[in-house]
DNA sequence: GTCTATACAGGGATAGAC
DNA sequence: GTCTATCCCTGTATAGAC
């Protein structure tokens, strides 16, 4: 791949994620890409071989999700966990707008999402449930309080104007949502 | 408005409702609509003038939240207030998922669900500070918590299958998830 | 009030020149 | 490898018959 070309897909891919994170898959037209990204229409179907194929290959971005090792300790592993994932994401917020987008709509391109998240999410499993056996944590449902915080972590990344105006601005900026994130998980969960 | 046409409007909002929930509202046309519906395809210029129209008579519904005296007492407010708004939402899945796809995506729409639930979330934001004022909840950023309530309530109406697949089937069936999600709020907040 | 037929804009993808 | 011009499909909305 000459520097040339990968110019023009690294192009297009830039312009095709800012869009479909603020527009949606199917509110972004191929057309609108490449007025974004300075091209012509059909290099995305020359490139890439269709609008669906874009859109994974920003998925791809996914793969780089960071790894961490577990200690055992409950705790120190949520805490951890939740440092890692919500960093990542903080950098990555149009990716993680599109994710959000996309589970909530059940798309079909959901299934590429989850292959990529799965792991994520059995090892926040893992580590509600190696707490609860240790007597560290206590709750009933282990898929019921995963929703619980994975909830809380997709608000936390949001960069919604429209929660903002719905919920107002965090008012408290000396103290970072990353860590009120953890407080509120952490007492909700422990025992 | 005649029987006949009450009930041609009627079957094209619930047929809309059900399809905007599934699809989203890009994703569901017209013509889809009105095959669900059994009714031809100018009906719904015509009872509507369009399909934006029956999408905001579909969110009129919201209009239909429930109200609720406060007490004064946070735990019980805070109570009352998840009990309420989530068998609302829990009776009305199709309007809970159309919501969630709806803020998820800031759409040009959303200004219009907002108004509809900003008292509800005012309320809840109430209910906090009066807590946090009586000492028996203990948080730094007010709204900062009512994003992570929300996103708690999300997940707890969210019916998506792609996460059940991702975070598994809920395991103790017994355990009402309503009452869990309570625990884990309250849990979460108090002093 | 409801239908069939159609207009017209916009979508994605491609043919073919350069 | 990149462009212009175009194809064909699907989207919404409407004209006009009944």
């Amino acid at each position: 791949m000459s520097k040339q070309e990968f110019d023009v897909k690294h192009k297009i891919i830039v312009s095709a994620k800012k869009l479909f994170s603020e527009l949606g898959y199917d509110g972004t037209s191929v057309r609108k890409i490449c007025d974004e990204a300075g091209v012509s229409l059909p290099l995305v179907s020359y490139h890439f071989g269709g609008k669906e194929n874009v859109f994974l290959a920003i998925l791809e971005q996914l793969s780089k999700l960071p790894y961490f090792p577990e200690t055992g300790d409950p705790k120190l592993d949520l805490q951890n966990y939740l440092e890692v994932y919500i960093s990542f994401y903080r950098q990555e917020r149009e990716l993680s707008q599109i994710i959000r987008q996309e589970l909530a709509m059940n798309s079909a391109r959901s299934d590429k999402i989850i292959s990529f998240i799965q792991a994520t999410t059995d090892k926040l499993k893992g580590i509600l449930e190696n707490g609860r056996d240790k007597g560290v944590f206590k709750f009933e449902s282990t898929s019921n309080n995963v929703r619980f915080i994975l909830g809380c972590l997709t608000m936390t990344f949001s960069k919604s104007e429209v929660l903002e105006i719905l919920i107002g601005q965090t008012d408290s900026s000396n103290y970072p949502i990353e860590k009120e994130v953890f407080d509120f998980i952490y007492k909700a969960i422990r025992s």
